[in-house]
DNA sequence: CGTGCTTTTGAATAGTATCAAGGCCGGTGG
DNA sequence: CCACCGGCCTTGATACTATTCAAAAGCACG
């Protein structure tokens, strides 16, 4: 179940990439106090899909899954979002896509309603142009990822989705290797594919010398090598 | 060769979806003194992959494709873009992705520079806010896009893809059918697959009675009928 | 009326999803 | 501590879909 603890104020709170930072100090305050915050454990669910949301919601700090299912009951692994980024928020109030998030493990998320969201785009010019930059950013990530996800081969979309993840919720062990520690089935929802096929390709991967396995754990071994694989589309990496 | 005919003010255009309309009279006025207006023609690149861009590009009227190739030389449809959209604009100067715009038909384009846009944002919320909106609900087209087409069939991409060009570049004809006069390739560009599985879908459409064929231009006969095909994936249509 | 490009259709091939079975690991309870 | 059980992972065989290759037909142009 959520947690309601001690609540992290605006103020005191350390990551530094959340676009809240971006206000001015005045209504740094007024969010903070404003603003509803949840611990979610490993596995809950932050929002889910059908439901409507009325506001945004920030990851201040832990790891988050974006899923959407198809009618046919296909779970897919729309993006992974980490402390900073920014979720939930609509631009138009009556559209209703199925997207629900998933906490990956524990994570602490500031929700802000859309009349305090919209106050504070009118009042703080920064804040509203680094939101749109963002939005800009990810547009041309998912732009690409369509483009090249059209024309990779089953092994090059799991060496991406391995490598994607790793950016995002991976964990470097005591050599400094990168370890991730999601199923074959979520690989294979980034990867839009099915865990057989991501299981065949960690085979391939680790015959090779680029991947470890420590029990269901992923170990990236070489990085460079894991990279080489998708060099024809490292624009979007 | 792209012309320079006069210039249609701000003022005076009546593409009333712009987002420059959203600016304040004052500013509406300097943006209209410091744009540069051209007229491409049909086939004529707007700005070609690989090429900075130093400003954003706003349709005044016409359509364009926004191109990408890999290294391979495959070439692919991002997206269409009609007058009102915008395109081009960068978060980040460093990013180079490797994107490019054509004139499907004759394409009368504002530009803007880098300091005149972020200046304008500075000065103008409503403005702002309406292109992070914009980029907001192109980022979920965008995501559930990428989401569907990992599981459509070849038919259903280039029935998508007739749909989809249909609303953007289709026009009416003396019945009040749709007519898309792309090629198969192009066609193809859009929903990631090769000219002869195009042809083949179109084929299979025409013998159901969906679509109709003049010369090389499609008619969408029966547009409930191809929504039909879709249905699984309306939410996104 | 030919020439070159696009479209259509067919056949062969390759790649991937699906189905199925066995193995491994972690957790639970005796 | 060990045995059992269930879920996840791995691997193989099969079927199917889509790509590729190839060739003929249709259309636009000079």
């Amino acid at each position: 179940m959520p947690q309601k603890t001690n609540k992290i104020s605006c103020e005191e709170c350390t990551t530094t990439s959340c676009f809240v930072k971006r206000t001015n100090p005045e209504w740094l305050a007024k969010i903070s106090e404003f603003k509803n915050q949840v611990v979610y454990p490993k596995g809950q669910y932050i929002f889910s899909e059908g439901s409507p949301v009325f506001g945004a919601y920030f990851i201040q700090s832990g790891d988050v899954k974006i899923v959407s299912s198809s009618f046919s009951g296909k779970q897919n692994i729309v993006r992974l979002a980490k402390a900073g980024h920014m979720m939930g928020h609509k631009g138009e109030a009556k559209e209703n896509y199925p997207i629900g998030a998933v906490a990956i493990n524990d994570a602490r998320i500031c929700f802000l309603n859309n009349e305090l969201l919209y106050d504070a785009f009118l009042n703080n010019t920064h804040f509203t142009i680094d939101i749109m930059m963002f939005y800009s950013k990810e547009l041309r990530k998912s732009e690409m990822r369509n483009k090249f996800f059209a024309q990779m081969t089953t092994d090059e979309k799991v060496a991406y989705a391995i490598v994607y993840a790793g950016e995002i919720v991976g964990e470097k062990n005591n050599k400094g290797k990168i370890m991730i520690m999601l199923s074959r089935q979520e690989l294979a929802q980034i990867a839009g594919t099915n865990a057989e096929q991501v299981s065949r390709t960690i085979s391939h991967m680790k015959n090779d010398g680029l991947l470890s396995l420590d029990g269901r754990c992923i170990c990236i071994e070489n990085l460079p090598g894991v990279y080489n694989l998708l060099s024809e589309y490292e624009q979007f990496i």
